[in-house]
RNA sequence: GCGCCUGUAGCUCAACGGAUAGAGCAUCUGACUACGGAUCAGAAGGUUUGGGGUUCGAAUCCCUACAGGCGCACCA
């Protein structure tokens, strides 16, 4: 089932190009829908420009030449220069009732290619806290929207596990034992163990020593070492993983692609770009100079790929992984989800790789900044203490938020309901919050608003599916699989024709997502989806229908918008309860 | 000092260079023994930080001032 502007566009294109000839071939029809009609072209307004006219006169040319043989009710030229398109309703009910039938079908798809994720990125025998909150959903969002295109996604998962502090934590672990209670802390709160390894560490000289002692020994690739390191990784790997399965997220150990994994390679990064000439000794640290990046007082900003003492920083290992990537994946596409403080480094990096040959010029590395999270003070969100949140706490604080809710809204429903929906409430409000803020923005974190069953939250949303739901186990139709439900739909009110519409649009959104890789606009759809479900809920009674065609009718309607709903929720990677 | 980002309703956020800048909270007013009211309808709320410029048309692009945030050599 095609979308309108699926439909149209080709209609358009060709009456552009029969009013004002082949040069005018391709261009762009840009079709939207808006306030004033049900799909509008634009194209006439820049084509005006080109041509030197009116953008009116153009539109009338345009609409001269349209053929639309029976998808349009009617064809006007308005404002400075629109065309406005009323689909006719035969056309939007025959639309629909394929939607009911299978919605995927209408999601148009770019050319498919590989695309690595870089995201989520936690370091190990650390906590994870709300920094890793939005860089972990935007990525896993931006993997599901792409790989629902067809594209082939790679996820990496780039976790922090190696480099020094690893001496302190390895010699803390052997100390406390590997299997004792102490190490377990790891899987469940890390940061206990981490800080009680640092202050050994600040505080015991004989520990300290042992620990550097501990750091050249793992880089020599020492097998007892490497053993407890890895005991320590997967300890951690414990700890991402109750992250990511409350969340929902879903990356695997599969996904991990760690700093150590690199680290054979930093020598070969070294050396290319000694060889190449792009890497100069500086201060006793390697580095790379380049045109155009300058700093305080106007000195010039280093890429350090080895610094004075002989070790490897992160700049050298992001620009083994930009080589991996392409080399090894086979990158079209790449993105970094990631803080966007990182900004000026990933550019050095990428500029870095670029000129030693490792990132071919069809291949445009992307930063999806990721914006902080701000408490009510405006500044960045901190634990009541000054530490920073941790996000298991968060996350704990979420569901039982979204318990008082429940309790309060849903007495009705059995305790053990209760209990099992309030994860799931309360994640899709966490994970709506975040999503539905331009990634690149700050945002102020505010539970009580996230989980508020009104506005634009996830919790709404999830209420519109159980509204149909409710309304298919009264007549007897499994909640859960709506997709029996599929009799013709019949456009008899303007609340049924404005849902149709709507359901129309998903389509065309999931690709806008996916180009502009910007899933607040996924989450501005559904949300406007629920509501003018919710209007339609409201007028059009569907098990009162007088009209036994007309109530079949609106039943299949309400199956096309569980199943656009909950599609839409799975591609954010958020869960709908049958009841709630 | 240099660079990047941000500034939109009281609050939280939207708006491929397009028409009268939209939602949601909060506020006020309506609609109920409801296919689940965690709902719906309506009102009010704006000089898009200020000032210039570009053009048919600017919240959006350019310049400038102001106010915030964040980066600028060995932590990642």
């Amino acid at each position: 089932m095609p979308s309108p502007e699926a439909v149209l566009a080709p209609l358009v294109s060709s009456a552009i190009e029969s009013a004002f000839g082949p040069e005018f071939r391709n261009v762009d029809p840009v079709l939207r829908p808006s306030q004033y009609a049900d799909i509008q072209v634009n194209a006439a307004l820049a084509l005006a420009k080109k041509l030197g006219q009116k953008p009116r006169d153009v539109a009338d040319r345009i609409v001269e030449h349209l053929q639309l043989d029976g998808i349009c009710d009617q064809v006007e030229v308005s404002g400075p220069g629109f065309v406005n398109l009323t689909l006719g309703d035969g056309w939007i009910s025959g639309a629909t009732t394929a939607t009911a039938a299978d919605p995927r079908s209408g999601v148009p798809t770019m050319d498919p290619q590989t695309v690595v994720i870089d995201y989520s990125a936690p370091n190990v025998a650390k906590e994870m806290h709300v920094a890793h909150l939005r860089t972990t959903v935007v990525g896993d969002c931006l993997a599901r929207v792409l790989e629902h295109l067809g594209h082939q996604v790679i996820r990496q998962n780039h976790i922090g596990d190696w480099g020094t502090p690893f001496g302190m934590l390895i010699e803390h672990l052997l100390d406390v034992g590997e299997e004792s209670d102490e190490a377990r802390l790891i899987e469940s709160d890390p940061s206990r163990f981490y800080q009680a390894a640092r202050a050994k560490f600040d505080a015991d000289e004989a520990f300290a020593a042992r620990a550097r002692s501990r750091v050249v020994a793992l880089q020599a690739g020492d097998p007892a070492t490497l053993t407890t390191w890895e005991r320590l990784v997967t300890l951690s790997r414990h700890y991402f993983n109750a992250i990511y399965t409350r969340l929902g997220v879903t990356l695997t150990d599969a996904d991990i692609a760690g700093e150590s994994m690199y680290n054979d390679d930093l020598a070969a990064v070294c050396d290319e770009l000694i060889e190449s000439g792009l890497a100069v000794e500086s201060e006793g640290a390697l580095c790379v100079f380049l045109e155009g990046y300058t700093g305080r007082e106007g000195k010039p900003v280093p890429l350090i790929v080895r610094k004075s003492d002989g070790a490897y920083g992160y700049a050298t290992t992001d620009l083994a992984t930009v080589r991996h990537r392409i080399r090894t994946l086979g990158a079209d596409r790449m993105l970094y989800v990631i803080g966007a403080p990182q900004a000026l480094h990933l550019d050095m990096v990428w500029e870095t790789a670029r000129l030693a040959g490792w990132l071919p010029p069809e291949v445009t590395p992307v930063h999806v900044r990721i914006g902080n999270v701000l408490g009510e003070d405006r500044k960045i969100l901190r634990s009541r203490s000054g530490t920073p949140l941790r996000l298991m706490a968060l996350l704990d604080e979420a569901v039982a938020a979204a318990r008082a809710v429940l309790d309060d809204h849903r007495a009705s429903l059995d305790e053990a309901t209760r209990e099992a929906v309030a994860p799931q409430v309360g994640m899709a409000a966490v994970k709506y919050a975040d999503l539905s803020v331009a990634h690149d923005s700050e945002y102020v974190f505010d539970l009580e608003r996230m989980i508020a069953p009104t506005g634009n939250t996830g919790p709404y949303i999830q209420y519109a599916t159980a509204r149909v739901r409710s309304i298919f186990r009264n007549v007897g139709l499994d909640p859960s699989d709506p997709l029996v439900a599929s009799a013709p739909i019949i456009v008899s009110t303007p609340e049924e024709r404005a849902l149709c519409l709507q359901l129309l649009e998903l389509g065309p959104t999931v690709l806008e997502v996916g180009q502009h890789l910007e899933p607040h606009r996924l989450c501005g759809y559904l949300f406007s989806l629920a509501q003018t479900f919710s209007v339609f809920y409201e007028r059009c009674p569907v098990l009162k229908a007088d009209d036994e065609a007309v109530r079949a009718a609106r039943i299949a309607l309400c199956a096309a918008t569980l199943r656009t709903l909950v599609t839409g929720l799975d591609l954010l990677g958020i869960e709908a309860p049958e009841r709630m």
